[in-house]
RNA sequence: GCGCCCGUGGCUCAGCAGGAUAGAGCAACGGUUUCCUAAACCGUGGGUCGGGGGUUCGAAUCCCUCCGGGCGCACCA
């Protein structure tokens, strides 16, 4: 239930009807009416709602648009409706709507009432799959692949509330190029290993990871592959190396919070004969030619700069091609809308995944790209240079133990993915109030702490259908029933927009004003009734921040 | 050169489908604890919203253009 929608709908049926009634007299036809808001002011002073449609009607009616709001108002007023208080005309024309409180105080029921689930929007029927990180098994999963994960699955969990049906998917990119670059590194460092002098390929991955692993696999199953061709000794290396390296993947997410329910191999789709269905199809659709021994496909017939390479000249079908063939496959299983989380440095990729999803007769809008700005990484002041060659990553791992599960997700998600982020290490490891996620987790283990006292104290807890919430008269009290009020519509939003960081700016705001609540009011007292009402709110805020935190994946601590 | 993203107080960033006097946090300065966690609160100072033009009753927000920064423009992924 979302209390503060229903208000809204009620103005505007209110707005309507006066327009209605006096339009005629304006030689106005109601149909002509433009598109008008009735919207929440950010000052609080312009009311609890504004309307801005005397405005848009002036130059129709010719006439100012105080005049017109003057004529809306006396309207408006008439309906004598119960839950106005007060209407006023402010600025240029604005017509702002006052409610009474009623309705406030019937907020802390709702909220109990749902409990874990307050916030959680009716069920649409209609999936999403969300796919992001799919890091190469290549190497370590690094600080892009961090604020990825973060986003993604807050995304995720974001529009699960938003009332989808949502899946989140792992796409391992275990066939193609750069595969063929690690069994090669692999088995430079196997024979090395075993005391054979061969170079190190140039573009190998040099990474310490690389190493380690085959010491796992001499130790385990010794040197015999020396004596192998070396067809068979990259393969044996190649599996064991991808066995290891996804469950490494899988455990590091798993241990940064997040769970997929769907981990998809690239290598089936070429074993599958997937991407060769795939060609032919755009090739008996025409979208498709050969020049240079290549196979390429008219991208810039969707709008793209030049077209694209779908089967090198050596044969060998280029990831374009199989994701392409990836794609489709997601639309077949039955989505409604496929969202993926890019790098920026893939925004050239965007235009030509659309244009084929087009060329195979599915609509492009359904493919939904948000790309992310990059991190940069920064300690001791100086840029960390982010390349999987070097092997200087900083790991996923090593950035939840340096600044925790918590601090980081936060961070990742509170920022526009639009915005470069610049990962200060040594900012994020002080645990300073530079990070908001403490402000916010430190107010709910403060109500915690307020309940543990009143238990202390021997307060006996009331029933919260008994709570005269009434009570709640002060302007603090208000602007937190409000803000909680709010929560159902920051996630309608937040999910419209695919912008999981409003829920965490909304975090930081209710934290705020609960802070700011606290500071100034005594929930304990010798007044039972009103100790009871402060408590009832302070339970409704806690339940509140509890579960905005759920869809950032971020811990509510008891106390701190 | 072409394309995408960004340019908001000293710093890091919000600003949702154009709306009213542009907001937070950090930093600076000053105050608050016989009282439920001071990881908090209250107050003060600080901004040509990169520049210019346009659309509009109204622009940080939309359009054009220029400047600055990042990224991309492979038969790599």
């Amino acid at each position: 239930m979302n209390l503060i929608a229903a208000l809204e709908n009620r103005i505007r049926e209110l707005v309507d009807l006066a327009l209605k009634n006096s339009l005629q007299a304006q030689e106005i036809n109601f149909e002509t009416v433009p598109d008008f808001v009735i919207e929440v002011p950010r000052d609080e002073n312009h009311g609890d709602f504004a309307c801005n449609v005397a405005m848009l009607l002036a130059r129709q009616a010719k006439k100012s648009p105080k005049d017109i709001a003057n004529i809306l108002v006396k309207h408006i007023l008439q309906a004598n409706a119960k839950e106005i208080e007060k209407v006023e005309i402010a600025g240029a024309g604005f017509i702002n709507i006052f409610i009474n409180d009623d309705w406030l105080y019937e907020l802390p029921m709702v909220v109990c009432q749902l409990g874990k689930e307050y916030g959680r929007l009716e069920t649409k029927n209609s999936k999403i799959q969300v796919e992001f990180v799919s890091a190469n098994p290549t190497g370590n999963l690094h600080m892009g692949n961090a604020r990825g994960g973060a986003l993604g699955d807050s995304l995720s969990n974001l529009l699960s509330w938003a009332g989808y049906q949502v899946e989140k998917e792992f796409y391992i990119n275990d066939a193609g190029n750069q595969i063929e670059i690690l069994g090669a590194s692999l088995e430079a460092r196997y024979l090395q290993q075993n005391g054979q002098s061969v170079p190190f390929p140039e573009d190998g991955y040099a990474g310490q990871d690389l190493v380690d692993l085959v010491k796992q696999f001499t130790a385990k199953y010794g040197s015999h592959l020396v004596e192998l061709e070396s067809k068979e000794r990259v393969k044996s290396l190649l599996d064991f190396a991808l066995t290891e390296k996804i469950a490494y993947i899988k455990e590091s997410l798993l241990n940064f919070g997040i769970k997929y329910d769907v981990w998809f191999s690239e290598k089936t789709l070429h074993e599958s004969g997937k991407i060769d269905e795939v060609l032919n199809e755009l090739k008996e659709a025409g979208y498709v030619y050969e020049h240079e021994e290549a196979l390429w496909f008219k991208s810039t017939q969707f709008g793209d700069e030049k077209d694209e390479v779908l089967v090198r000249a050596n044969g060998i079908p280029t990831y374009f091609a199989a994701d392409i063939a990836y794609h489709k496959n997601k639309f077949q299983r039955g989505f409604n809308r496929v969202i993926n989380i890019w790098g920026a440095d893939h925004h050239g990729h965007v235009k030509r995944m659309k244009g084929a999803m087009e060329a195979l007769g599915y609509i492009s809008d359904n493919l939904e790209i948000i790309l992310m700005q990059l991190v940069r990484l920064y300690s001791g002041g100086n840029l960390v240079r982010m390349s999987k060659r070097t092997g200087t990553t900083i790991a996923l791992d090593e950035l939840i133990d340096e600044v925790g599960l918590d601090a980081a997700r936060f961070t990742f998600v509170v920022r526009n993915p639009d915005s470069h982020l610049d990962f200060d290490l040594d900012l994020a490891k002080q645990k300073s109030m530079e990070n908001p996620v403490y402000y916010v987790q430190y107010a709910h283990a403060r109500i915690c702490s307020v309940f543990r006292q009143a238990v202390a104290f021997g307060v006996d807890m009331p029933s919260w259908e008994d709570v005269n919430a009434g009570l709640l008269v002060e302007d603090e009290e208000k602007r937190l029933l409000r803000k909680i009020a709010d929560f159902p519509a920051e996630i309608e939003v937040a999910a419209r927009n695919l912008a999981p960081h409003r829920i965490a700016r909304y975090l930081t705001d209710l934290a705020g004003l609960f802070h700011s609540y606290y500071n100034n009011f005594r929930v304990l007292s010798e007044n039972t009734e009103l100790q009871n009402a402060r408590l009832l709110l302070l339970h409704i805020t806690r339940t509140t921040i509890s579960n905005a935190l759920m869809i950032i994946g971020v811990s509510a601590p008891e106390q701190m």
